[in-house]
RNA sequence: GCUCCCGUAGUGUAGUCCGGUUAAUCAUUCCAGCCUUUCGAGCUGGAUACCCGGGUUCGAAUCCCGGCGGGAGCACCA
């Protein structure tokens, strides 16, 4: 390997991930995603970062569908989460499913009720909210057990429709931070959930299922945004209540990105609405988006490493991360000539012309493409390079050119009119291919590209002076998506 | 309104816990130059920051107080 490379890997390695707290031996950490659509950049901080840590100290990652809104699942998340986290390479040991656990968390509900430690409400919602914010308890709260458990029951029987019953949580009612005083563990729902259907109809909020699973999935750390923060007091009671041990809790910033839609059900209205053509629009933010326009999964990974952990809000920002994908992509991306609202011109007094053009400058070994000019002499060029009307122009690796009144004069070949300020533009023969690039705004550059880009089918690579794209598409026309300049 | 969290250059980050080789790290960005048959890559140089005000101290980004600013939460969503 030359040496320059392991420079530049240990100059990545440099910047790592604070140490975690309280590491004894292995960690067990989890990532908890809502399946309601594919991941975005967003979501692989958390899923990055997790997988990080498993990997430095051991230990295994679980992959927990929360679930337990049935409203707010979208099914193919449980297919295109995990198909999404193999492409960034996090590792998942194991799978869980909490539509899978109603029973379990009924349980420790039922066990909080005997403690004391739970209630069931009756009261309508914003009875319920209007006395917590007055620290006031509601008539329920202090029930003797065996009306605790006549309501308990009844919340599975039937007898109630949503929102009469709940089972809530005690904290603490003087608690000063209105959003810790207790909270709703258990509700009805009458939506039929995607996996279970009708069979259940009481449904666990996060605070109590999440607790429950943290614990029994013995949790070292915890990794969750910062906008968890009281969340995480709420199931700490929990934890408390049944003198669990906590896992280390870890609070991130928010992330603020620019120039893309992140929100699920808006991508989703979007795709309905034929905005965008599916999940893997070059518009969106979603990681099979970035999949598609050729975006590394490492690229994304350095980037959430050197942010860091930090409880600061962040805001994203795309060209650090095109920074690092174009390091990662420039040395196997091959040069291919895209010509964007071609203009034809005939290169008069030309001889025969032949253009030997390298597939990549930094590698000369992967040889060159050969790039005929029919005997008309007529070549392709970009409209925009002509825009300010250039007297002289080098046509790359193959000829110079003068430009008067409208006629294209040929101009030898001596490379030195370069010194002289002689721009150099790209080209393409007019046996060219149609070929169009879907650009990130949701428009599409259409122009010509020598017929050897379709042999580039799958592959990202670069069209000269345009921008680096990923092949998608060979026949009939070549389609490229845009990986960035 | 109440509760909590945070505040180093355009962006992200190191340093803050244990105040003194840092008139502040690294990356990205931007600018200039060099190099190059790409506006890619590479090289060189430059630009921009410790929120503000007090206090403690010989000395503070680092400790204390106050202010200001930003964010989150106060949901039968996660």
């Amino acid at each position: 390997m030359a040496p320059e490379l392991l420079v530049k890997e240990t100059k990545v390695r440099e910047v790592s991930l604070p140490d975690l707290r309280n590491v004894a031996g292995e960690v067990r950490m989890r990532m908890a995603p809502n399946p309601s659509g594919p991941l975005h950049v967003g979501h692989s901080r958390m899923a990055i970062l997790n997988d990080e840590y498993v990997k430095r100290y051991g230990g295994i990652c679980y992959n927990r569908f929360e679930d337990t809104d049935p409203a707010r699942i979208d099914p193919t998340g449980y297919d295109t989460i995990p198909e999404d986290l193999d492409w960034l390479g996090v590792t998942i040991h194991k799978t869980l499913i909490q539509s899978d656990r109603f029973q379990i968390y009924y349980d420790v509900a039922k066990q909080l009720l005997e403690k004391g430690k739970a209630y069931v409400c009756t009261c309508k919602p914003e009875d319920w909210r209007e006395l917590k914010n007055h620290k006031k308890a509601c008539p329920h709260r202090e029930q003797p057990l065996n009306e605790q458990m006549l309501r308990w029951d009844k919340m599975f029987d039937g007898s109630y429709k949503p929102e009469e019953a709940s089972l809530m949580v005690k904290t603490d009612l003087a608690h000063p931070n209105p959003a810790i005083r207790d909270f709703v563990g258990l509700r009805i729902d009458d939506t039929p959930h995607p996996r279970t259907g009708t069979k259940f109809r009481v449904y666990p909020l996060m605070n109590l299922s999440v607790a429950v699973d943290d614990h029994l999935l013995d949790l070292t750390h915890v990794l969750r945004g910062k906008d968890h923060l009281n969340n995480t007091y709420r199931q700490e009671y929990v934890f408390d209540y049944f003198g669990w041990k906590k896992p280390e809790y870890i609070h991130y910033g928010r992330i603020s990105l620019e120039d893309v839609q992140l929100s699920t059900s808006k991508m989703a209205k979007g795709i309905r609405e034929g905005l965008y053509s599916g999940w893997d629009d070059p518009q969106l933010g979603t990681l099979r988006a970035l999949r598609r326009r050729g975006i590394m999964p490492e690229s994304l990974r350095r980037y959430w490493i050197e942010v860091g952990i930090k409880e600061v809000d962040i805001e994203f920002s795309w060209k650090t991360l095109y920074s690092f994908n174009r390091d990662l992509i420039d040395d196997s991306a091959n040069r291919y000539f895209f010509v964007a609202d071609p203009v034809k011109l005939t290169i008069e007094d030309a001889p025969k012309l032949v253009a030997k053009a390298p597939f990549h400058p930094d590698h000369p070994e992967r040889g060159v493409r050969d790039l005929h000019v029919g005997d008309d002499s007529a070549v392709l060029v970009s409209k925009d390079d002509l825009a300010s009307n250039p007297s002289r122009l080098r046509l790359k690796d193959l000829c110079n050119i003068e430009l008067r009144d409208g006629a294209v004069q040929y101009a030898g070949n001596d490379l030195s009119v370069l010194k002289e300020g002689v721009r150099i533009v790209h080209w393409a023969p007019m046996d060219s291919v149609q070929a169009e690039v879907l650009m990130t705004d949701g428009s599409v550059r259409k122009g010509v590209a020598e017929r050897g880009l379709a042999d580039a089918l799958g592959q990202v690579v670069q069209l000269e002076r345009f921008a680096f794209v990923r092949v998608e598409r060979a026949t009939p026309t070549v389609r490229c998506v845009f990986t960035h300049k």
